[in-house]
DNA sequence: TCACTATATGCACACGTGTGCATATTGGTC
DNA sequence: GACCAATATGCACACGTGTGCATATAGTGA
């Protein structure tokens, strides 16, 4: 089999689309008679309905209007069931952000992300906006498919006035988040530690997992271990390859090889090649995370014909839903998303609460999830 | 084996976290002097520096520090160095909402997205987001790990005045779209057809592509073909199984069975066990998408030892990144991302550019991808 | 010196909202 | 009727920016 998957296939919008005129709309024919109000139609020139206009038609004050939407204004009973008949009518909604724009607040938080293709940060990076939707915040997402984001991508965003900035990515410069700080921009990073200003910190304690994975190939007898790590210059793999190492030299163990990929399924099957097909096959492999461990995985059973975990043990680490699926059941240090998010919220609410206060470090405890691999 | 990788596995904070109080910044220790300018700390009070400030310290006035931002505009080199000096020095950047406060430009284009955790929805929003980010806009993302989103929540974000709203879900009501015409926000639908006002749309040929995929199993062979398709509310399903049943009936070919799941993996396993252990099981299954796809080849060949495609094909739909996978090699129909982001940023260049055009449908052109499970 | 143009700069407004403040009205109690 | 509290309502300001307009200054040519 070539490894043609790799190959990205784009097409042109030229030749596989095809534009269609739209149909006249529905209610401007006779069966469908213009309803009150504005129509479904967006008119050149036309703005959006203020609470000028409402005030106008409901023969109120602007100040009316406004207290209409206030909880607990005092307001007659009269006068709030006209203003709400012509908001109605008009179509109005309050214009969140110019409201905000008085309170200091625009309830926009950017997500600063790493690769969404990683299934790891784009699960991570779902559920952290599911979590601020609820919370009635704008998850402003920033973020690549390809590469991880430039320090220039977050300065841009900082344009805006940001309730707060949660950093996903491995290896942002302290001094760009210095310069958040100094914009009044409450700053939370999620996989590092960051030793800047009052910045709240998460991270899973990778060197304790990288300990429990080793524990468990020495337990099981292996002793030809080999280590395939992503990108060392990421925040995560330094914490991740140091705890290898270390949980090795604690157990008098030398590492077979030690390699780097991109924490893709790609680069582990690409570099997973390369370690398997060497003169000295490793009988297990600690991967610095999910992906790569599929992607090793499918070199050693679909093209090397090895058995899983019979000739060759792997862990993983992170614990993606792939892990979970028959096919592969994959052995891993689980890195919680769930527990990192409620951290992520739980620092959030009393940043807000307290802008000033000192930043905090959460650890997140990692777990051993034995599945078939080991 | 058991079913356990469907069970959720969930942990609490404060078992598996522990808080750490942070160290005091290094910039107030005597190695690291403060420097000039605001501390990289956030002080409770102090609010962003505005244009007002910068115009103080450079000695100008503030008109002269907006120009200072504005190219092209007048402004003598002297004053111009001086204003980014004191900029330089305070932090200050201009504060891009109350710039497009004016303008009548937010910057703001939401996403409503469907499931995240589904691949296809996943890898669809991460492109949009990239290609937003790229054209200077904030992609500000609503959607749910769960179900669907809710038309309330979209209803939420409108309080906000986006620039644009992207609809990337199969059940929005054509009722909640007029509501985002009359504000004056237009609107583009993905993966469906929506006739309301000037509306543009982008929608896969779901019926041109289930063709293809019959077309394939008749060829070789297959007569005894069944369908898993997904939720029957969902728009681009019952394009999807009404194409297919085109399809068979155009070649007299009777479904040996028709099942629906919710377009996961662990759908297409659950109903994939339930269609296989049936007493007429199919020699060929179209599936609805190719996470359903997957699901049904696990059940196959780990539970029961069938050979795919042997003993059963199968065609999936979408052609997400795992089809290629050396383990799976799925033979899919390509829904193509890439030409259909495209397409939005085209609609939405074109839509800036004119509000009150008319609106556009595009129907995007499927590819059967051969691989080797048909 | 005058006329004209190019450059430079400040004032003041608009954008849409919430709300403090002052004032008006109502209702109740002595 | 007098007094006070509760309710009701409008005016005007603040939020931070871009820019039209008016005006001032500098530069150029006759």
């Amino acid at each position: 089999m070539e490894f043609f998957f790799f190959k990205r296939i784009t097409s042109s919008l030229d030749t596989l689309a095809t534009k269609v005129q739209f149909p006249p709309m529905s209610s401007e024919n006779e069966l469908n008679p213009t309803p009150a109000g504005p129509k479904p139609w967006i008119d050149a020139g036309r703005k959006r309905v203020t609470a000028e206009d409402v005030a106008r038609i409901a023969g109120v004050s602007r100040s009316a209007v406004s207290r209409a939407y206030t909880k607990g204004a005092y307001l007659s009973l009269e006068k709030r069931r006209r203003i709400h008949d012509a908001a109605e009518a008009l179509g109005y909604r309050p214009n969140a952000l110019a409201a905000g724009f008085n309170s200091n607040r625009s309830n926009l938080v950017a997500i600063v992300t790493g690769n969404l293709n990683n299934h790891y940060d784009g699960v991570f990076t779902a559920e952290l906006v599911t979590r601020l939707n609820g919370l009635g915040k704008l998850p402003v997402v920033i973020g690549r498919t390809t590469d991880n984001i430039g320090d220039s991508e977050i300065l841009e965003v900082l344009d805006y006035p940001l309730d707060a900035l949660v950093i996903r990515a491995g290896s942002v410069k302290a001094e760009t988040v210095e310069k958040c700080l100094r914009l009044q921009v409450p700053v939370i990073v999620s996989g590092r530690i960051l030793a800047v200003g009052n910045v709240d910190c998460l991270c899973c304690d990778n060197h304790a997992g990288m300990e429990m994975a080793v524990a468990e190939f020495a337990r099981s007898g292996r002793q030809r271990i080999g280590y395939l790590g992503g990108h060392p210059e990421l925040s995560a793999e330094q914490e991740r390859c140091a705890g290898f190492v270390a949980a090795m030299q604690k157990r008098h163990l030398k590492p077979v090889v030690m390699e780097h990929a991109d924490f893709s399924f790609e680069g582990g099957y690409t570099t997973g090649t390369k370690i398997l097909q060497g003169s000295d096959r490793p009988d297990a492999i600690l991967c610095g995370n999910d992906a790569m461990a599929l992607g090793v995985m499918n070199v050693a059973r679909e093209t090397l014909g090895l058995d899983v975990p019979g000739d060759l043990a792997i862990i993983g680490f992170d614990d993606i839903e792939l892990a979970r699926w028959p096919c592969f059941d994959l052995s891993t240090i689980r890195n919680p998303i769930d527990v990192t998010i409620d951290g992520i919220v739980s620092l959030l609410e009393s940043r807000f609460a307290d802008p000033a206060r000192h930043g905090e470090t959460i650890r997140i405890a990692p777990e051993f999830i034995p599945r078939s691999t080991h």
